[in-house]
DNA sequence: CAAACGATTTTCT
DNA sequence: GAAAATCGTTTGG
């Protein structure tokens, strides 16, 4: 229980593998003083240089995307809309800008932290569905982009929890419309019928 | 230096 | 179902 994912596990260098393998894991922040934690139910693989729906496409190296290019096992916060922000688990080995969106987390510990944080009265899986929706209800920020998840404030564990291959499902990516062919790859993965996976844009 | 846009969510009709 | 909210990053002049 509560076994942190070793290093190892995020530079492989089959990302679509890794975003299969972190639906069941955990994730855990414990920011401003709050812990709270959650089943990772929804996500989406973006597969750096090659993907015309990565940031990082044709290896497009600024500011902002530097952290993908990091070696795998740390954060990529980014700023969507001016709004939302958006966490991403970096993989593969430095200068391959592979990423894993978190899209859709079961709430498992600090449920009261992140319905203080998103202003919610009661639980419903809006809550911690969709990208910028648990990144709110955990606390990240842009701030955290770039910090490792082996460290204090972010961490993704095994907790022993089976995801059978059966309730994986494999869909096509949400809101990458103008990523041209691209967009039809099958880089999205979500547990059947969870109630805190995100419904998406276009389904 | 100025302008356009987005890996989304919420709210109103 | 449609539109607004809102600002950092990127791109063009």
């Amino acid at each position: 229980m509560g076994m942190l994912l070793d290093k190892t596990f995020y530079t492989r260098t089959d990302v679509v593998q890794i975003a299969r393998e972190l639906l069941g894991k955990v994730l855990v922040t414990n920011i401003d003083g709050k812990h709270s934690a959650g089943m990772i139910v929804e996500t989406e693989a973006y597969a750096g240089a090659g993907d015309k729906a990565s940031h990082a496409y044709g290896n497009r190296r600024t500011r902002r995307t530097e952290v993908m290019f990091a070696e795998g096992g740390v954060a990529y916060v980014y700023l969507c809309y001016g709004i939302h922000h958006l966490l991403n688990v970096v993989t593969n080995i430095a200068d391959v800008p592979h990423a894993v969106l978190i899209r859709g987390l079961e709430p498992l510990e600090g449920i009261d932290v992140m319905m203080e944080r998103r202003a919610a009265l009661v639980l419903k899986p809006s809550l911690t569905a969709g990208p910028g929706a648990l990144s709110a209800a955990i606390g990240v920020t842009t701030k955290l982009s770039g910090v490792s998840l082996h460290g204090a404030e972010i961490q993704i564990e095994d907790r022993g929890i089976k995801v059978p291959g059966d309730s994986i499902v494999e869909a096509t990516r949400v809101g990458v419309g103008y990523a041209a062919e691209d967009a039809y790859l099958p880089y999205r993965f979500y547990i059947k019928g969870n109630k805190y996976v995100s419904k998406g844009k276009g389904l």
